[in-house]
Order: structure tokens, then sequence, then C-alpha cells
DNA sequence: TTTTGCTATCTTGCTTTACAAACTAGTGGT
DNA sequence: ACCACTAGTTTGTAAAGCAAGATAGCAAAA
């Protein structure tokens, strides 16, 4: 339906700043989503920097492993603008048609 | 992300009254899913038939070949509650990300 | 009557998405 | 030494999405 809502979140985060993985998706548990899967977030990382939407950088961490910084590009920044528009279209096509009002069924 | 949203479409679609895959396809593009595959419809329809959520009852037209009639099921109901809620939670999530307010590059 | 065009459905096969699960590895506390 | 938390990658699998083509009924134009 609409190719990775998950990959527009993500865009939206890093464009906001920088982030790596694991910060990634404690920002998401915050936003509701919750406890999407390292195994969705991690390849969909890579996959975004194949895409050349994102770069990511490794740097050390005092507290912890090495961590994974992603920055967003600018065709990244394009992306997010598209994905912005293609989901407010999505959004309204789908409560439009929730709020079909029918008199069928919803609140009764 | 979230699984079918399309199929919650559909339940939608086809609780407020039978539909046939070629109608729906018709429906779907009024409510401005421009040109939904028929490779994405009808095998959607076989599946959702499958889960129960749907039956299909083939019924002559005058104008042309048979018709498939879906009607929703007791699941099917169920199922359609459920994806609005759902589709609630995530339209609210979302809209939250991009309404960030970061200052960062929105609307300049 | 043959062809074209619209309606209608199904099937095959490919690509992408999503994810569980396992593996590796650094840091700090018990 | 062991555990818990942080952090990342890889592998394998199932499901989703869809293009494309096969099949077929009907009707009006050629």
């Amino acid at each position: 339906m609409l190719k990775g809502i998950l990959q527009g979140c993500l865009l939206i985060l890093i464009s906001d700043e920088p982030m790596y993985g694991y910060s990634i998706s404690q920002a998401l548990t915050e936003f509701g989503f919750q406890d999407v899967p390292k195994g969705t977030i991690y390849p969909l990382l890579i996959n975004m920097g194949k895409k050349g939407l994102i770069v990511g950088k490794m740097q050390p961490s005092k507290e912890g492993p090495k961590r994974k910084y992603y920055y967003i590009t600018a065709d990244g920044l394009q992306e997010k603008a598209q994905f912005i528009n293609q989901w407010s279209t999505l959004s309204s096509n789908v409560n439009s048609l929730i709020h079909k009002r029918s008199d069928n069924d919803e609140s009764r």
C-alpha cells in the first residue's frame, strides 16, 4: 500500500538529529510504536544507506560498544518530504473511508 | 508495520454493502487510492476468504460476466473494528512524529 | 461475422517488507 | 566469573504487493 511507513518515520527521526539504531528503537517506543524489532530496524537502516538516503558513521562510545550514527543526505530529505505527502494523502483517504457514515455499525 | 491497510479498507467497503472485486477496485479509485492493481485485490480477497473474514458468492450479471459478491462475516466485522483501532493509533503516532516541531526544516 | 472493447476473475512468478532468532561484542556491576 | 545492558550484523523465512498474462462473458461497431 504505502511502501515503508517505517522508513518514513526513520527519515523524520534522523533528519531531526543523527541517531544510531539502538536510540532509534528507543525513540520509536516513545512515539508509541511498541517494540519495533531489531530485525526490522537494522536491516532497514542498512538498506536506506544503500539507497543513499542516509550515511552511517561508526563512533566509539564510552558507555558501551561502538555506535553507528546515521546522518540524513540530500536524497534522504527529499524522500522524507515525499513520504510526508504520501502519508497525508493515504491518511485522509483511509479516514474518509472509516467515516464513510453509512449507518451500518460504527457507534452502536 | 501495519499488516494490510488495504485489507482493512476492503473490510470497511464490504461491511457497508456486499461488493465484487471489480467494483471494489472502482470504489478505491473514488476514495483516492489511484488504481490499486487487480493483482493485489483479487489474491487479497481470496486470502481474506480463507481466513473467514468474508464469503464470496458467484452471481450472474446481465451486463457481463458473473460477479463474485463478497459478504462480511462476524469475524470480518471484528477484524474491521480492530483495524480501525490500529489505524487510529498508527495514524496519531505518525502524525506526532511528523509534527515533532523541532524547528529543523519543515516550513522553510 | 469478426473484431474491438468493456466487464470480470484467476494464476504465475518476482520483488520487497517484516521479522524472529541467533551470533558477536563492549561495558559495568555483583 | 557471570549477568545485564548496550549495540550491531547476519541468516532464513513468511507474508505483502504487484505486474503481466490467461480466461471468459457480453455488446456494439466494423
